[in-house]
DNA sequence: GTTAAAATACGCAATTTAGCGTATTTTTTT
DNA sequence: AAAAAAATACGCTAAATTGCGTATTTTAAC
């Protein structure tokens, strides 16, 4: 069986939703929330769920917010937006946020059926006029470049510097030796770009930095 | 009618693209080239063509090569690439080149009809596979750049998973809740992953397998 | 020159990771 | 049907990381 929950504010279109997916014998429809906090909050109570389908405007919190969160929490389970619109913004934030296929609410049952098959065998599937948006932000590569929110984190030189070498995946005491400091310097360096970034372990630390441009 | 020209070094395969599509009665198949300059040459002739299908891998003139060509002197052509092998370089050249869509040869006729209608409709398509790839290339500028020696390390499906969850930043005891594995288990993946990566921390093992492309 | 910020350093405790061995069950291949 | 590979799981131990508190020295700012 697979399992999958629906993320849609709006009831009759959940239905319709599920509607799609009732002859499909092997689809389980878990759950439906209603927004993003719903859905984490759903989550958390039970996250035994392969995939889910995901709205974009939605109060609260909206889907691609909540993608985000899904994504780092349970990496594992699919995501596919699926949405009225198909402006570039929201395409281009949701590949971001991690989703896995991008369709239209008018997507036919046979196709939405077909795309979670797809999803969970490890591919992705697009509509066509969203793959051609695709393809598009592609070939403009200068669309990648502006990252909106930098946000500014006031790391100091040395806890640059020492996030540098912990990128590298070096250790506290190679980096205390290679910096000429102690491991003891080290940790309390880290321990405040732990603080500043508000992380909580090298691996988050680095993302979060290399995704604001820090290091 | 729908006017298609097929471009494959392979005459078999040329003849195996042809009858995929013998049954459905708008399409046209205008002509066969062997390879890129060959296309050209024909084009010159008669470019009263609505779409090509192309094969990459070719003598003389590649694909990619002749998409580029064919696009910029006849910009109304569309093009989706048709190949064995679905290599990142090539998928990425190939849009770059200006193609429309993007197949493996393995796609059976129906999908391969409805991807001509679509792409005659202004859409793209891609199958599955390609699809994720592109999705992966949107999230990892930096893999734009050329890929070095893709080294071979066999690891398995489900090594691969605790990888990505590993890369996601998730400590031991989530990444078992997300599986539904026990910590030792996960434990006992990681270790097996490391050897075979020859690497004795995650950040390393992670910047390998990037590196690589195994995640 | 005083003040504030940054850099340096240690100690303690708890948590997480890593390395090695072993063993059973499940899946795949031959 | 037998053999090999993959997935599962646990125990022991050591190493490394993280969190919190405290404190001194150096550098930069006012």
């Amino acid at each position: 069986m697979i399992k999958v929950a629906i993320v849609d504010d709006n009831t009759f279109l959940q239905k319709a939703i599920q509607d799609k997916l009732i002859f499909f014998n092997e689809i389980e429809i878990k759950f439906k929330a209603n927004h993003g906090q719903d859905l984490l909050d759903k989550l958390d109570k039970n996250h035994n769920i392969d995939l889910i389908l995901m709205d974009i405007e939605m109060p609260k919190m909206n889907g691609i917010e909540a993608t985000e969160i899904v994504k780092s929490k349970y990496p594992q389970i699919k995501i596919i937006m699926l949405t009225v619109f198909d402006n570039d913004e929201n395409i281009f934030k949701s590949i971001k946020a991690g989703a896995d296929g991008y369709l239209l609410k008018e997507v036919n049952p046979e196709e939405l059926h077909n795309a979670i098959l797809e999803t969970l065998k490890g591919g992705a599937i697009m509509t066509p006029s969203i793959a051609l948006k695709t393809l598009k932000l592609f070939r403009n590569p200068e669309l990648f470049e502006d990252i909106p929110n930098q946000e500014e984190y006031n790391l100091t030189t040395r806890e640059i510097e020492v996030l540098e070498q912990l990128s590298k995946g070096l250790k506290y005491n190679s980096i205390a030796e290679n910096l000429f400091l102690s491991v003891g310097t080290i940790r309390k360096h880290v321990e405040n770009i732990y603080n500043k970034l508000q992380v909580h372990n090298k691996l988050e630390a680095i993302q979060k930095a290399k995704s604001n441009k820090i290091i």
